[in-house]
DNA sequence: CACGTAACTGAAACACGTTCTATTATCGGC
DNA sequence: GCCGATAATAGAACGTGTTTCAGTTACGTG
């Protein structure tokens, strides 16, 4: 009788081993987009460079878009951990939501072919991918919820802190794409911030 | 020697019979991505049933990308023009928003798969379809600058239309992977252009 | 009308994401 | 320590986007 053993269950890896190849998958991921963009992660490569068969990296992660978006997952992850220890500078919503967007912006900047690839394969996902996908899109959200700086932010606040996540995602297609340079973005988003919050 | 006959020239198709071929190819495009979304858009499918070689498709348009983004401009042509032509109703800057963004979001549930496969072409172009969607993203522009109604669109209510644009291909994309219900993206939407415009 | 060039055709070939198969290794429970 | 079940491996195989190429056709020009 053939069982149904598809899917990895989510992050609930048993063995050290499991939580170890995982971690070098999504390594390898990185370190591949960050030197040669999405064309660059191609699955026989990330397999070997992780060291697993690729039968194996497609158990863990199902799909190039899976494996991409669960990557900016862990970052966007790393980002808030960071933004949440330390309290955001600024002296109204504005400022703060300014410094906090002039710094997400200069850290994808760094490395343009990872931020390249990953937004591709965020904006690029399908239905499959809806429940990674959707998990960054709330990472996004609470980022720049917690750069209004509140305790507890208001419906208008939330409001607010998605529609300028809506922009900076925008914003970083466009800039992804080459359509937008830095400054523009920059820019943009300023205005942004000026036309939500006059205060 | 070999000349560089590479790339058919932009909208300068001289014959009638290839300006024929290049509407039989966007028709057929179309035809396929309404009845089965972006993986339905198969190449050599859109070649048979445009009734032309495989190579002749991709001397007009280099990439399935290319096509399908160039398609969405062909889609927002036809659109802008009807708005162009009709005054929008609305008293105020906010109504008249609100009308073309209901008008153009019931356009685009009214075909989710033709509306996936464009929005996730355009999402995930690379820099080589930058025009394409570049032009794609002025359309976008102009649309929503139209709907506030204005003569003379001031630099802020450039600003604001761009927002909106912003706000609603975000939205457009949570639509498509159904992480969004179209009842959550007028709300959205709704509250962005309260935010932006309070008149 | 004949010619040369560029466009079109049909088909094969290639690349990379994904799936499948056969085999071997690992792990939890006895 | 042994067994059955689950996971991992190596590699082949498949599908679809893209490229290439040899042969054919259509078209503008002398």
């Amino acid at each position: 009788m053939a069982a149904t053993p598809r899917q990895i269950a989510e992050e609930e890896l048993g063995s050290s081993a499991q939580r170890d190849r995982r971690r070098r998958i999504i390594d390898a991921t990185i370190a591949l987009a960050s030197k040669g963009g999405f064309e660059a992660v191609q699955m026989r490569a990330v397999a070997e460079r992780a060291d697993v068969a690729l039968g194996t990296l497609y158990r863990y992660f199902p799909s190039k878009i899976h494996l991409l978006v669960s990557g900016l997952g862990a970052q966007l992850e790393r980002a808030l951990d960071r933004m949440r220890r330390a309290p955001i500078p600024g002296d109204t919503r504005g400022d703060r939501m300014l410094y906090v967007l002039s710094r997400i912006t200069r850290g994808m900047q760094r490395d343009p072919h990872l931020t390249e690839a990953m937004t591709r394969a965020f904006m690029f996902a399908d239905t499959s991918a809806a429940a990674e996908v959707d998990l960054v899109a709330r990472q996004i959200e609470e980022l720049f919820t917690l750069a209004l700086g509140k305790e507890e932010p208001s419906e208008e606040d939330k409001a607010v802190a998605r529609v300028i996540g809506d922009v900076w995602l925008s914003n970083l297609v466009a800039w992804v794409t080459r359509r937008a340079s830095a400054t523009d973005v920059t820019n943009r988003l300023e205005l942004t911030v000026r036309l939500l919050m006059r205060d």
